[in-house]
DNA sequence: CGCTGAAATGATAGCGCTAACATATGACTG
DNA sequence: CAGTCATATGTTAGCGCTATCATTTCAGCG
């Protein structure tokens, strides 16, 4: 059976070591051995010398960096994570990277990783659960070391993935109630009522609102405002525009239009994300709409155009940058054996009150 | 020498191959021998079933699946990228993220890689050469199949580990002259001049440029500007401004007062990039400057806001998504062996006028 | 009916690294 | 000055997969 063995008993380079192969694999790369034989050392204290410089003795690991330097050594990373069973790798599965939001999410991600050697593989679910899953599939065989997902609505699929894979995930955007899951985020539903008693405090009576894309988050400000104007009790559903596409400022232009057709007779409009709403500023000026005299206009988010039209924008401020960086370092604690802080971490919301209303 | 071996002669699973490992390594997960065993074929077997489905009886095949998908399995694609020597991971260097430009770029490389099941690695280098060079060291201990640069001021030991590498690169955005190189973009000369021309052609006599970032692409549209001008001996550099800061909405605005204060008398500005643009007509409206009667505004880029913006803003399209994923299919080209069909594609420009001018 | 060759499956080895343990060295202790 | 221990380096094995070549099977053929 190991009749085709090249004799395991030869002497396979009896003392110091010279004799292997001259250099470089398949690829053409120099490997760690061939570093180590260069530098008269053994292949484990070339790795030391990389991983874990503190068990090296100066001088000798400065000898092993040279020698790797100079024969251009690169470590390759696939050998790595199949000996060590880490993968310096985070999957980030987002609904969209066109959307602002996620964009300063996924740099403060980044920023936060990054310094610390991982990497990142990007995943874009297009806001489908269904896709999330397929993607998650496809990121498992990278054997991430940790998972940043977001939101909430994840199928049944996924979450047994996650539970099976027994490696950290932390959920984006969304606070997960669960006190077994990791969430950092803000309560799209507080900011959704935050603006909406923020409109009826200006004296805003007949305030519509206008979602799009329909993701939970969007409904969850939906929600926001309706419990706010139910607690007022001017609450009309004939007020509440309802488009399943993506944002874009066209988008918010063409729903503006739309509302003054439907002659529901807001004295404000809540839309649900900043583009939308400056999309809506732009046609009003074209129309001659004055606002907020006429009609006042509220976004969500705070995008860097926000306090430049005209008028400005009254919107809320979502902590994005620190979610994708709070996150990511709640992971680092998490893939590095740390219990983090909290579970649930709640960055809050800023209201900006601007000229539009 | 050998004696510490569990000797390799013992019978290792005589006949079937029922008596290995029962499932599972260190991570707890199965793998494709666990998968071999249950399904009673060898583990290369289950390896083609996944990779050259072509080579399994389909039965067979639809066996194995089944055994894998009810165990859980799922490959791991560091083993898979040791052993192949393929990495199925482009590594892509971009200079900045919160760029809508380069946003939309990455999303163009994703869209056209994603589906061919390589993943990408994501590099931010700040617009600096030198962390650009770090950058791709860091990267290539994942032994990308392929690289995707941007521009083309690299360092020298940038360019010598590219060439060292073995692995096809893909320069974006910018046109290379090299014919050994291959390059997919747009003509940033062109596109300066272009605009500048335009501007001319309305009747506008004393038109400034505003550079920011001062990157390749934006002096390289400066130059563009100056040849124009200088064609129509109407260039004077004191029209120019220049300033090193990253570009937003509001130094675009800051930008705009400076050039008032300044008093050069400019009848037009042509802005390197939209979100300058917006922000000086942004500017205007608050001040009262009538655009375009006492001053034309010139963009460059064309976002997605410049065409709702009042007056709506003239700027020059460039194809930044189809730059993302032209360059993404040559370097498909390239990784599977074949000879795309050019080596410097250029995607053109195209001028848009609108009411700023 | 033996030969040829294509199709299907298997055995072996090894990709380049690191975990785990083993060993060598020398500094310090009482 | 033997014993103890920390520090520095080495040996061995194996991570989970695929390249390569070998083997088996059987259809088609003259």
């Amino acid at each position: 059976m190991t009749s085709r063995h090249p004799d395991p008993l030869a002497p396979v380079s009896p003392s110091a070591g010279k004799t292997r192969k001259p250099r470089s694999s398949r690829t053409g790369r120099s490997t760690m051995a061939d570093v180590a034989n260069k530098a008269g050392v053994s292949a484990i204290t070339v790795s030391r010398a990389f991983k874990r410089p503190e068990l090296v003795a100066p001088d000798l690991r400065a000898r092993i960096l040279e020698v790797a330097q100079a024969m251009g050594y690169v470590p390759n990373q696939a050998a790595s994570a199949l000996a060590s069973a880490r993968s310096m790798t985070v999957a980030v599965l987002i609904p969209s990277m066109t959307n602002a939001v996620f964009v300063e999410t996924l740099a403060g991600i980044h920023d936060a990783l990054h310094p610390r050697g991982y990497q990142i593989l990007i995943g874009v679910s297009h806001y489908s659960p269904v896709e999330e899953e397929r993607l998650l599939r496809t990121y498992l065989q990278f054997q991430p070391d940790g998972i940043l997902l977001t939101g909430n609505d994840h199928t049944p699929a996924t979450q047994t993935y996650l539970a099976a894979l027994g490696r950290p995930t932390v959920h984006m955007m969304e606070l997960l109630d669960d006190p077994a899951s990791y969430s950092v985020g803000c309560s799209q539903f507080e900011g959704g009522r935050l603006m909406t008693r923020h409109l009826l405090e200006r004296g805003y009576r007949r305030v519509g609102f206008a979602a799009v894309q329909l993701d939970p988050r969007t409904l969850a400000r939906l929600e926001g405002y309706r419990q706010a104007l139910r607690d007022a009790g001017l609450y009309d559903p004939r007020r509440v525009w309802q488009v399943p596409e993506p944002s874009s400022i066209s988008l918010g232009a063409s729903m503006l239009d739309r509302m003054i057709e439907d002659q529901t007779d807001c004295d404000a409009v809540f839309f649900c994300n900043d583009d939308l709403a400056q999309g809506a500023l732009f046609q009003c000026q074209r129309r001659g709409v004055r606002v907020p005299e006429q009609l006042a206009i509220a976004g969500f988010n705070d995008l860097a155009a926000s306090a430049w039209t005209t008028p400005t924008l009254t919107t809320v401020a979502t902590p994005r940058y620190g979610i994708g960086r709070e996150s990511a370092a709640m992971l680092l604690d998490l893939m590095e054996g740390r219990e983090p802080p909290q579970r649930r971490l709640d960055l809050g919301l800023s209201f900006v009150g601007r000229e539009s209303t």
